[in-house]
RNA sequence: CGAGGGGAUUAGGUAAUCGCUGAGUGUUUGUUUUUAAGCACUUAGAGGAAAGUCCGAACACUCCCUUUCGCUUUAAGUGAAAGGUCAAAAGAUAGCGGGUAACGCCCGUCGUCUCGUUUAUGCGAGAUAGAGGUGCGAACAGAGACGUUCUGAUCCGAAAGGUGAAGAACACCCCUUACGGGGUGAGCCCUCUGAGUUAAUUAGAGGGGUGAAACGGCCAAAUCCUUAUUGAGUGCAAGAACAAAUUCCGUUUAAGCGGAAAAAAAGUGGUUCGCUUGAUUUUACGGAGUAAUUCGUAAAACAGAUAAAUGAUUACCGCCUUUAUGCUUCGGUAUAUCGGUACAGAAUUCGGCUUAUUAUCCCUUCGGGCU
RNA sequence: GGCGUCGUAGCCAAGUAGCAAGGCAUCGGUCUGCAAAACCGAUAUACGUGGGUGCAAUUCCCACCGACGCCU
């Protein structure tokens, strides 16, 4: 779990995002970025209905995706809210394949210091 | 051995590292205090279905009605509190009795059903209150066609009869060429007695009318309806409190600042409460009851998030399974190895129902094999 | 989380206790030099799934499955 500064939480803030941020897609995932003025790095995971209809599968690949982005974050860039969306295709993922898949679309779009 | 149904219990374990949510303690910083934020330590942290949201209740608000009290005023209106006896509206439920906070749930009990037999896990108010409906096409008489007749088709037969949910009141006997007529019984209704919980119902006895088109079968789970019972609706995103924004006022060129006038505006973003210990659950002993259930005593247990905690990684063990090898009393067993280890995630809280599903045991039905 | 609505052929869509309309699409024909349009004709595993009531169910009742909407 992330600690408390680094979630986004209000629906305002996901729709600022949403509408000004840029945006990168990948198979397993499509992540909307965008630059602030604070200094803490933030994220939000969006697991939809779409991807499984059973609460258990959405949960874990939240609480997966939520771990492999608490290990990442040292590495991120500062100043940056970042929304991770999954795909149907992570349902069939494991653990590590999602942590390589996730690695591969930050670097894609140039997050990393 | 295989498949189905019912019941009971169960829902993998240990260790390490990195994290999350609640509670408690300590400490640091800010603050007059309350307290807020950070850090450290301790401790707690999903289910039998948490699911579907199909019923029921608690709780909250709204409406209706009743009673009491107050105000204006004598005709009513209005406010508050308590309650759901009565009324309206809208549904819901349905053999009978019991359990429960309540239920459409549970227990007991009665009746009853399929080609036949046996049965429950299935079914259950009223068709003798009434309207209405009741099978391709056409027609006559008729109050009325499901029924009669005709015709074609996808009924058989000369008829009796069969078939069919229903063929026009069931069975037997007598008279008659036939139409038809008579008798006895069953069925239906009423009364009494015994059994049963003063029950549903059932056994027996007695009596009554009924021989029919002015009639009869089926349908209330197609529809209206009748009887009995039950106030209705919305749901914790209910609802309550505090309150940026905004509106208004003052000052001011404006920005901004201050205020809500003695008291008293509004309520969006948001915060707090509601919120988790309660008709609670489990165990033991004793009492009541056929049982569901219930009473008493003792002990133990019990998550509270809000873009939403209960996780990730690694190692080992357990269980199931594939393959190989060794041993074997041929039932198995040991080692290695591939794979698997269900269904599924609390969101106001409980009681049920339904559906999904792992392992073990017991009972039972059906099918096959052997003795 | 709570509440509600709807599933009929490849698509749209009516209907209701008694043989399930219609349109688009598809196929064939007429017309044309060829097409389109128009006209004529034809085809089908169509009532989401499973139980129940009933002589008879797409329709009534119950349970599942799926799709969509509202409350913030």
């Amino acid at each position: 779990m992330l600690s408390f500064e680094n979630r986004i939480k209000k629906k305002k803030d996901f729709d600022t995002i949403f509408e000004k941020g840029d945006i990168i897609r990948s198979k397993d995932f499509v992540v909307n970025f965008l630059e602030k003025e604070e200094a803490e790095t933030r994220f939000g995971i969006v697991v939809s209905k779409k991807v499984s209809n059973k609460a258990t599968e959405r949960n874990r690949i939240k609480r997966i995706l939520r771990n492999h982005l608490r290990v990442i974050l040292p590495r991120i860039k500062e100043r940056f809210d970042i929304v991770v969306i999954a795909r149907e295709s992570l349902i069939k993922k494991g653990s590590k394949e999602m942590a390589g898949s996730l690695e591969e679309i930050l670097l894609k779009g140039n997050l990393f210091k």
